[in-house]
DNA sequence: TAGTGGTCTAGACCACGTT
DNA sequence: ACGTGGTCTAGACCACTAT
């Protein structure tokens, strides 16, 4: 036997349909345990594999997170509010204050995972760095973990010319960070591009930002340039995007 | 029988991660076809449903799409830069061009599924706007197709006090669109502020912007303010996201 | 021990697209 | 007619969690 009737939803779409309205309409809310295969098995008369798979699309859509040996629970979100364009005013690096303290507020946020090293550049790297390819470039990796959980990878290119022998090149940059002291080199960043994408994330971005299924990752690049119009450093983020709404101020 | 060896991965992910290692070598290069489930059955000796479980895997990471009666293929990207900030400079919309020309450059852009009406504001919509909740609110609906393919879904939301019998109630806006009307009413738009969040599409997202497994959307939500600081118009768009990449430039 | 989800098998029929 | 992916079944064993 196999098939659904002419014309309709496959059963397994019909399930999660049918799930999928209970949410919305706030029969479960965030949290709430869903029924599991083997009630679904029995009260939609399917066979394991079909329940599943109705459970699958939820869990791909994000909605839905299981946990192995408990059950499946309606995902619950909290993002935080990341300001593109107040954490890169001079007022925030060059008071000293962290780039990062205003997204975390009441928050606990851990930086962890530093590794600063140098290495060639790659052909995207340099050309954005408008460097030879090949040319040394200061790398900074770093993870951010909010209240538990890695929400961002962080990798920062510069040029190693710029900022060789200073504290850039160091795992603690010191008051106000990678900017300050790119400021005291003479290259203060005045200007800075972000270029936002977003896509499902690789294996070992699930891996490092413990992503469950249907949750994609952002990915911010940024651009920061001196007043000479120079490119200075490279930033490469990575977000879960379930943890993160970015906003971004305009004027006309 | 079931299960894989001891401290391995299960058989369906090490065929999964074994075809992802050769499409990142570039031995599967955009658009080629893969190993379909019949191969693979044979070629690593398993069920037919772990060889379609290992495909799934792919597809949900959004770098294959299968295509019914064909085959199994690597997906290609050609994503349109969105400027967000030269886009809403007053040069832009104030010379009459449409605020989305910039976008299509040398693409075939098409707008249609335009809707035009007046509905009550929602609790969400009147928060933002600064109306009472169930105030009248114009909307305007439409949907961007590029090169034959839907790429973005835009709900424009403005007090209806503010714009009633103007041009901004019809289909045709009139030459530099809604802002430039806005202006001409005395509220010219001098501030904007986007939010943008990323997750997986709904089901009615999916068939509206025919959206395959594996591809987020990314969510706009733009509020245009006036001189006054009064919310004149909140915009929400949904983006395929493996058809944007969002550029934003800030000033240190 | 019982219940949950996770993996796996060996079949089946269907819809679609090509030959 | 044949090959492709899509849906479906009826079992099985495993790993994790709770009681």
């Amino acid at each position: 036997m196999a098939k659904q009737g002419a014309g309709e939803l496959p059963k397994y779409q019909r399930i999660a349909a049918e799930l999928r309205a209970a949410i919305e309409s706030g029969q479960y809310g965030p949290g709430d345990q869903l029924p599991g295969e083997n009630q679904l098995k029995e009260t939609h008369q399917v066979a394991l594999m079909t329940a599943r798979q109705a459970l699958d699309v939820l869990k791909n859509e994000g909605i839905a997170e299981s946990r192995k040996g408990k059950g499946v629970f309606v995902r619950a979100f909290r993002p935080v509010r990341r300001r593109g364009v107040q954490r890169l005013s001079q007022e925030v690096w060059g008071s000293g204050r962290s780039v990062w303290a205003d997204d975390a507020a009441d928050r606990d946020l851990v930086v962890d995972g530093i590794e600063v090293g140098e290495a060639p550049a790659t052909e995207p790297v340099a050309r954005v760095l408008g460097l030879e390819p090949g040319a040394a470039v200061c790398t900074r990796h770093r993870r951010f973990v909010l209240d538990g959980k890695p929400v961002l990878l962080s990798v920062s290119h510069l040029p190693a010319e710029l900022v060789a022998g200073s504290p850039v090149t160091q795992e603690d940059t010191g008051p106000g960070g990678t900017y300050a002291r790119l400021a005291e080199l003479g290259h203060k960043p005045v200007r800075f591009r972000e270029e936002v994408r977003s896509r499902m994330p690789s294996a070992a971005e699930t891996r490092q930002l413990e992503l469950s299924a249907g949750t994609p990752v952002m990915r911010i690049c940024r651009t920061a340039f001196d007043g000479d119009g120079r490119a200075v450093e490279l930033n490469e983020m990575t977000l879960d995007a379930a943890a993160y709404v970015l906003e971004y101020d305009i004027e006309a």
